[in-house]
RNA sequence: GGUCGGAUGGCCGAGAGGCGAGGCAAGGGACUGCAAAUCCCUCUACACGGGUUCAAAUCCCGUUCCGACCUCCA
């Protein structure tokens, strides 16, 4: 089966063909950094993370784009909150989200475009529009967008023009249509500003990604993304100021749900949002990651803390599989995708029905290690590792922090021996006691022991 | 008001006309000096009311409840 996937736009699922055989361009909208990453943000950024793996497994020449936000509203009152520049607040956010997507495998995309720094490919785009007879500049410094002349408008969300709630906050006084948007704003005193035909100002929210996604993809491509919450108005209104222009623009549209807390939406202004650093200082960042990439992209993520530790122990069961596996064979497992994974993958991203081909592999792993069966043990720690590999949540990825050193592991794995020497003599002439205190001593300082058929194995506790 | 989703066992979570995903928890068993880990077994659900059909969690009509968006948002 080939590669299925949703369209917001037909809401349907429908097979997925790229404008150019063997290659895949996509555009996911990023952040606009004026706040600390919630786990929303980040649960965006390993949904398309995980499609881009897979496609890039499949075979494809991925081309990625997820801009940065770095001029907006936003961002300019938190400047003043601050007491800081817009711009020194743009890039301390944007460092604190690279950092986040950095601690969950979040692969760097193929190009990361900063809205200030394409200002001159928005200014193009005005001109057309304004050429077009699509867009108007009132006088003011202003630009907006005619949005009655579009044809097409609001066919990605279906909604009606005349349907929409009247904007309570916009000023429309130089509008000719409260519903029109404004592609670029008159620079307000004290406000950064790039010069234009039209006078100085800075761009509006949605300008910017028409205006990037032309740069780096061309005038089609095969995929955008973004949070649901996006569709209307942001997405609406890159289409519009696209189509308007000329452009094909987006082949097929993906939006991920939310992260929801108490039933509802994770927000700044609901003030429920979890910062990623947080949330990092109870689990890991690759048992983080499992908890976000496990539920389908599409559905509601419930988040509790409940619910995130108890994915953590599943992640940790299929990860000490894949160390016992190490251990018994004396190699890392050799990635490799099994059929039942590739079609829950293929269906849309089914990674929960995805999941159920891990445990299958992980039951069948465990018997293999009882029975001593090599093969079937490399059969399925392959299989899983090639699984965890798409999901971003190979525990052998170099990008994920290792634990303790190789010395201190070495001079642990001369250490504790000596130990469970001593507990197995004591084991042997049955004196029980003294080899639960060498256990039991050994758990305190964190470390684990179990007797297994191949005699007693030792491990670290999981948090550092 | 408009648009779009959702409701599945104790919990999480797939499925989308027949063949009961999977996980967690719980109970029982195997293994073990004990523990841990692991494996096996058990627990049979689809919001409500109608309808279509040989057959409905799945399709149709209606109802209830929950949520998202309607110019800040991943």
């Amino acid at each position: 089966m080939n590669l299925h996937l949703y369209d917001t736009a037909t809401r349907e699922v429908g097979v997925f063909k790229p404008l150019i055989p063997g290659e895949v361009s996509i555009y996911v909208c990023g952040a606009t950094v004026q706040s600390h990453p919630h786990i929303g943000h980040v649960r965006s950024a390993v949904n398309f993370d995980i499609l881009r793996r897979w496609l890039t497994w499949s075979g494809y020449d991925v081309t990625f784009i997820r801009n940065v936000t770095d001029i907006d509203d936003k961002i300019l009152h938190k400047a003043v909150h601050e007491k800081s520049s817009w711009w020194a607040v743009a890039m301390k956010y944007e460092r604190m989200f690279t950092q986040a997507f950095a601690s969950l495998n979040v692969l760097p995309p193929t190009y990361e475009p900063r809205a200030t720094g394409h200002i001159t490919q928005m200014i193009e785009l005005m001109q057309k529009l304004i050429e077009n007879g699509d867009a108007y500049a009132p006088g003011n410094g202003d630009v907006y967008l005619e949005v009655r002349k579009l044809k097409r408008y609001l066919t990605l969300s279906g909604q009606k023009l005349d349907d929409l709630q009247p904007a309570a906050d916009a000023d429309e006084t130089f509008k000719k249509d409260p519903r029109d948007f404004a592609l670029w704003k008159a620079a307000k005193p004290g406000d950064p500003s790039w010069p234009t035909p039209w006078g100085p100002g800075r761009p509006g929210w949605h300008l910017e990604c028409s205006a990037m996604a032309h740069a780096y993809l061309g005038e089609a491509f095969d995929i955008h993304g973004g949070g649901l919450d996006l569709v209307f108005p942001h997405h609406e209104n890159e289409i519009a100021q696209s189509e308007a222009a000329g452009y094909k623009f987006a082949n097929r549209w993906l939006h991920n749900a939310w992260v929801t807390q108490s039933g509802e939406k994770m927000s700044k202004s609901l003030g429920n949002a979890l910062q990623v650093e947080v949330i990092l200082q109870r689990v890991r960042g690759i048992e983080l990651r499992w908890y976000l990439g496990s539920a389908h992209y599409r559905s509601m993520l419930e988040y509790s803390e409940a619910a995130l530790d108890e994915s953590a122990v599943a992640f940790r069961r299929i990860e000490n599989f894949l160390t016992r596996s190490v251990e018994l064979l004396g190699t890392e497992p050799e990635p490799t995708i099994n059929d039942a994974f590739c079609a829950a993958m293929n269906d849309d991203l089914a990674v929960p029905a995805a999941l159920a081909s891990i445990s299958e592999n992980l039951r069948l792993g465990n018997q293999a290690i009882t029975d001593g069966d090599k093969k079937a043990i490399a059969k399925n720690a392959n299989e899983i590792r090639g699984a965890l590999q798409i999901l971003g949540c190979d525990p052998f990825d170099s990008n994920y922090p290792q634990g303790a050193s190789a010395h201190v592991n070495d001079a642990l794995d001369g250490v504790i021996p000596l130990a469970l020497k001593e507990r197995t003599a004591a084991r042997e002439r049955k004196d029980f006691a003294a080899s639960d205190a060498i256990r039991d001593g050994l758990l305190e300082l964190g470390i684990t022991i179990e007797d297994t058929a191949q005699g007693p194995r030792w491990s670290m506790g999981e948090k550092s």
